[in-house]
DNA sequence: TGATATTAGTTTGATGTCATACTATAATAG
DNA sequence: CTATTATAGTATGACATCAAACTAATATCA
């Protein structure tokens, strides 16, 4: 079905000029951004001192889907660079809330596993985060935001191919 | 800890469980910051030497909504602090693609003009973009990416009312 | 009017992130 | 088997960003 446009110029026949494109595609990653800002500053707002969403969600990823994991697969996960995510790690072992042991299989690599202190504070941080989490929750339109999901993992995955 | 929640179906009459809350909108924020990143790193990757998305835009903004705003105002536009602008400011004004001048109408303020330099290097900033938006319009199902955008509308107003 | 509160912009210090270059180990090709 | 290439992780330097504290000007209100 053809789209109508606000302007009724854009017909599907004729393709978006080029500045066109450009700044649809802006208009887009900049709203991306600024909700990608916004939610990580909510985040941080309410973590407990000195804990940032980066650390959280690691120590997250590690309880939700099993600890073990090498810096370069919770790398990938997140999709930052592998010094970010050394970057991370050496914090999160600062604090004790993980162990990072060498891996048997590739002695270039390392594991990385949950303390009992990591699971812990993880829990304790999901407690702060919960008042936050309720309140939006409840602005939501769940229904709504689901509709996006596709339209995401399609963003994701053309920008993963033009890499 | 008393439930094992872990692997619970989700039933459709029931609301969700505030754990299923905080993982569903981590998801959601997750995938938005990853899209963000790599579109932040798509568009830096192309542009000319040294000149960041940050600056770009806030010459693409001029250009295109006209100049004669004050920092403050294009702070808001982007949602970055007043802080983070003067520091975008004074990068513009080094390369002089910027004037500013103080606000006849309020001796706190000023206001942000763009220069003959400013205007040259945004086109040609354009033209450097331009292959990367092509390829990646080449591969978006724009109508499907145009369902997310009530959507990220949304999501905005939602984080902008929880501040 | 005069005290108080708000707003515009700057400064400072911290930090998450990236790109790049480097070391060590592993995998692959000739 | 040896040489080349690829991969895991670290180190370094740069930078965009934030939060918080600060100055100056304006707005409010009692």
């Amino acid at each position: 079905m053809a789209t109508r446009k606000e302007t009724g110029k854009n017909l599907k026949s004729t393709p978006l000029k080029s500045t066109q494109r450009l700044t649809s595609l802006f208009a887009l990653f900049n709203e991306i951004g600024i909700i990608s800002q916004l939610s990580t500053a909510a985040f941080n707002r309410v973590l407990p001192e000195g804990i940032h969403v980066a650390h959280f969600s690691v120590l997250n990823h590690l309880f939700r889907l099993g600890d073990g994991k090498t810096p370069v697969q919770l790398a990938d996960a997140f999709q930052i660079t592998k010094g970010t995510m050394t970057h991370t790690l050496n914090e999160l072992q600062k604090r004790k809330f993980i162990d990072i042991k060498p891996n048997p299989e590739d002695r270039r690599s390392k594991l990385v596993y949950l303390t009992r202190k990591g699971r812990t504070f993880r829990e304790h941080a999901i407690n702060s985060l919960q008042p936050m989490v309720e309140a939006i929750s409840g602005d939501l339109d769940i229904e709504l935001v689901l509709n996006a999901a596709p339209a995401l993992k399609h963003l994701r995955e053309v920008l993963d191919n033009n890499r």
